[in-house]
DNA sequence: CATGAATGAGCATTCATTCAT
DNA sequence: TATGAATGAATGCTCATTCAT
């Protein structure tokens, strides 16, 4: 249930400094994660700091302890999340003893896994509330991603392994096939991530007009 | 107006039905038209009825003689939109006479012209706000849509154009990748839209990979 | 009672235009008198929009319907009263058969009957939340009240009735001697309003020193 | 410091009692004084303990170990305040070997340069915030400092100095005219502290009207 | 058809205050 | 002594919604 009607019996927490004998992540980051993957799934707007604040167990004056204001928290979150990402990515991509291709299907894969809207409109979204700083903190976090896929092609191409198409173009467009994941049907498709990685990396290696190519799997 | 504060003076419009000119459309229309914009591009929560009055030119209360709430507007100019692209669609997949390739190019081009954030991400925003019904019937409108390409794929397997991929993964995986015209970088490419729809039609149909075939244009 | 705890069951009004039958003042100036008063007795930050509201009997909401913000409402308000005080003194001031003496005893005992806090404290306390324009245009509606003196005690040199002091620092003086009225212990005085405003008038015209002058009234 | 997403890389200072050089006052008197000089000059509300904790160089929590809570905070630097205003006063006034002309003379140019709002509204202002008590506090520590003027008062009319007015009304009258030094216009008398001293006074003691009176300075 | 005037619910933000360390 | 981490209550403000005109 969403409902903030519902007078659940949560203990409420005494004020004052809380008691650390717990080893759990330090609340900075538990409101960090917790606003990452919100703001990911519904957006900006949509996603109340009481919101946030109930999921960690705290109180909405509590994230302002932590963060400056709404702006900031997404701001740190989604540049947070978007190191992880990075990370994530670079070690998939610099496994340079597999093929090219492989690599892309377990990048896909890894991706597939984790639900999120579509990064570009939810900034769109967003934006209006963000400080040209702040978008471009965010706008920078991304391109390093992108910047690992932009390096992997261009290797690609100098190995003549793929086509001389532009890289970032390719980089791009991969990320948007991989936002399928997300779509509800995604599930109709009646196949595990897995699969679907491959079938995605598949039409985005050999296109989907026929031709000599083998499948490489 | 609504706001009685506001220091702009522009003619107050006096009450009561205005003298329909025959060029402006209704009301209702542009309402919807003006409605279908803003939600598309800025997503549902951050668009007020007001904002989308106040471009209208009529109050708040005007929209709801018109439309009963701002779900049911939501859904009304989604549907609406997504029926006139379908038409658009259906309109330039018709032309059997040209190969299925140029016809991708066309629609390409036509929908990278036409920026508006990720529709998926978009509904996921707004969500919360609309009722079952409500969601379904936007699902349908969309599903509309990419019948159409369903169909078109469809026929491609048939003809032995193009390989043997479930049709509904590779409509979707089109719609994703012509969302590229929305990211800011997509400036950065430095081509018209004209030729960005051939590269994103080319990498689409042809793949990333080295391989025999002959680029189709 | 002040405490908002109280469940005091005031009829709840409904949402909706109300019924106007009632010919008591419109709301807009409902608001801007209740606002005046109480700002110019607690000054800006201690009052808040929901005591006005609760004292109009209507809700925050309301008020917003009829000012953009706190600080336009207070600047309103505030210029607002500043202006019946000026047609008030003016009235007062403009009465050139009379003795310049007696013109200043009527206007004390005027503005010793209107109780308000410090203006000058009142503007250095509100000011950090008012615009450069709202300061501007409130001191200039104050300015003007002061003219009104100014202007008299121009004459009253001219005539050699008063002594070559700078006007403006005699106005100021004045308004300075006049804000006795508000200080608790004018009660204590054991006079009238009316008394007060002779005795401090007279301290004004005659100073405090023992000398050859005849007391004029 | 208290909230760690502060940007601002001051040194931070480490737990436990600090090494008290001895050029620095004790933290007791140094908030004091910090919050005397922003709840004279800005009022009760709008001062936070953040700020006077922050301009002290301390945390919050820290006030909280000195004084119980705001109001309490507030009442004590006002009345030590009051305290200090009281001796100086005294010190001036006890001159007796001075007229008492030049006396006043003195102790205006000394309140003139000290800035601050008008007390009276001020305490009009804080007044919901604070207990009974403290209020009578508070109003004590005035009242002696006006005692040093009624009695000073009372002399001169004594010796036939000055006239037969109630010394307290002479007092708060006073009292009211050096509240000029706070009007931002009394720069534009192009005048000096010591000289606007001078003027006020002279208009406290002779009055503005034209006499047999000769300037006595 | 369309407006003007209102409401109630919610949100971001701030503040005084508390308490374990 | 002083801090770090929390709370609850309040505030300014916005928004969808309602209803008499």
């Amino acid at each position: 249930m969403n409902t903030p009607h519902s007078k659940d019996q949560e203990p409420k927490r005494s004020p004052g400094r809380p008691k650390r004998l717990e080893q759990d992540a330090p609340m900075n980051e538990l409101i960090l994660q917790t606003a990452s993957r919100l703001f990911m799934e519904y957006g900006y707007e949509p996603v109340s700091l009481q919101q946030i604040a109930k999921v960690c167990g705290v109180t909405k004056a509590s994230i302002y302890y932590h963060f400056i204001n709404k702006s900031q928290l997404f701001t740190a979150a989604v540049t947070s999340m978007m190191g992880m990402a990075r990370s994530s990515s670079l070690r998939i991509m610099q496994q340079e003893d597999l093929p090219l291709y492989d690599r892309l299907v377990t990048l896909a894969e890894v991706k597939l896994r984790f639900p999120h809207g579509d990064f570009e409109t939810i900034m769109r979204e967003a934006g209006g509330s963000l400080s040209q700083d702040q978008r471009e903190e965010i706008r920078l976090s991304e391109e390093k991603i992108h910047d690992i896929l932009v390096d992997a092609f261009r290797t690609g191409i100098d190995k003549g392994e793929i086509r001389h198409v532009q890289p970032l173009l390719m980089a791009h467009t991969l990320a948007s096939m991989l936002m399928l994941g997300n779509r509800e049907i995604s599930k109709d498709f009646g196949t595990s991530p897995a699969d679907l990685a491959r079938e995605i990396i598949d039409m985005f290696w050999n296109g989907v007009s026929v031709g000599a190519k083998v499948s490489q799997s």
